[in-house]
DNA sequence: TGCAGCATGTAACCTGTTACATGATTAG
DNA sequence: CTAATCATGTAACAGGTTACATGCTGCA
């Protein structure tokens, strides 16, 4: 189930980011706006809106610091439901659509998963990345094979990167899961 | 300035879609779902509403197929606005935060642009991508030495993944641009 | 005759963008 | 004291998602 306003890649990323330690709000900005966790709204009109929402849903929770002054900054932490619905959707399946349409988001579900679930999910997690990451390579090569002779330079060029990307993702996942195995073998 | 409701990445699908051969909504939801041009949504509800604004915009123009039944299907084609539109689209500059955050918009424009403007306008595209990937490349990098070591092993592997697609994607930059030079001099 | 696929559309909802507004704190 | 930065928010708007609704056409 999990309630509303809880599944967009920006609240993801808070989620994953306050599961590290507490943030105010322009703390959050702060990190979208200077480090690799790009991608996701920078905002106030994204991320304000974001936190109450989580808040409402009870898997956030703020506690005002700066108490003496009119206007006080609030740092925000995780709830053990938030923990709870974090660990669900970090845990979830990939599916083909995952692969094709929204690699990022699977990407910043990966990242946030050290210490906090399994190393099993997360070899579970990259052996189906790998695996759909594949199948789909394989789908684009077919379609490459198919209709490159109908395309013009700039398509049959544009498709082979789609292609060159999946193989650089695929790639990426066995060699993360190998890194993964011998480390839990140590 | 370019009206409203034009600046999507569906609508420049459907551009793009549309310059090579007049469609209805039906056959570019079609292509939605069948070819490698997935990310863009093949919803009734994204596609028909957008071309009701792109055809407001004087964009593209619908003739009715099918005259004699009462459910007619509606074949659109560019109008010369919509060319001018697409070539000026295609033909942007790219920012720092469209290699960062906007990658499949940029590869989207790129797949329609043989045949629509000229060689020197996608050499350039080419060249701009591959420098400022290669920037974006060496800021990964630097971000990476610099936390590597505060990072938990699942941060530090999607910040490599991240350093290894800008590579791919610049890699295959340079090359295209290559081939596409050597084609000119022929 | 009935079902699958062709074909078009609407409405409610959600969330991000842009632009604006406000006040507090700190360094020069 | 004043400018930059810290810090939080709102409102209008745009566009996509999901779910629903409708009717036609060809075929078994």
């Amino acid at each position: 189930m999990t309630e509303h306003g809880t599944e967009s890649d920006l609240s993801l990323a808070i989620l994953g980011l306050l599961s590290i330690q507490p943030l105010s709000g322009y703390g959050l900005r702060k990190i979208f706006l200077t480090t690799a966790i790009k991608a996701y709204s920078a905002s106030p009109g994204a991320i304000y809106p974001a936190l109450q929402r989580l808040e409402a849903a009870g898997l956030i929770e703020g506690r005002a610091e700066r108490r003496n002054t009119r206007r006080p900054s609030v740092a925000y932490r995780l709830t053990a439901k938030g923990r709870a619905e974090l660990v669900e959707i970090l845990s979830r399946p990939i599916g083909r659509d995952d692969v094709m349409r929204r690699m990022d988001k699977l990407l910043l579900r990966f990242s946030f998963m050290s210490g906090f679930v399994g190393t099993s999910v997360m070899i579970e997690f990259l052996r189906a990345l790998a695996e759909e990451t594949e199948r789909y390579r394989l789908a684009l090569e077919e379609e490459f094979a198919g209709s490159a002779a109908d395309l013009p330079f700039s398509g049959r060029a544009a498709l082979s990167l789609g292609v060159e990307n999946s193989r650089t993702v695929a790639r990426w996942a066995r060699r993360t899961l190998a890194e993964l195995e011998k480390t839990r073998k140590t």
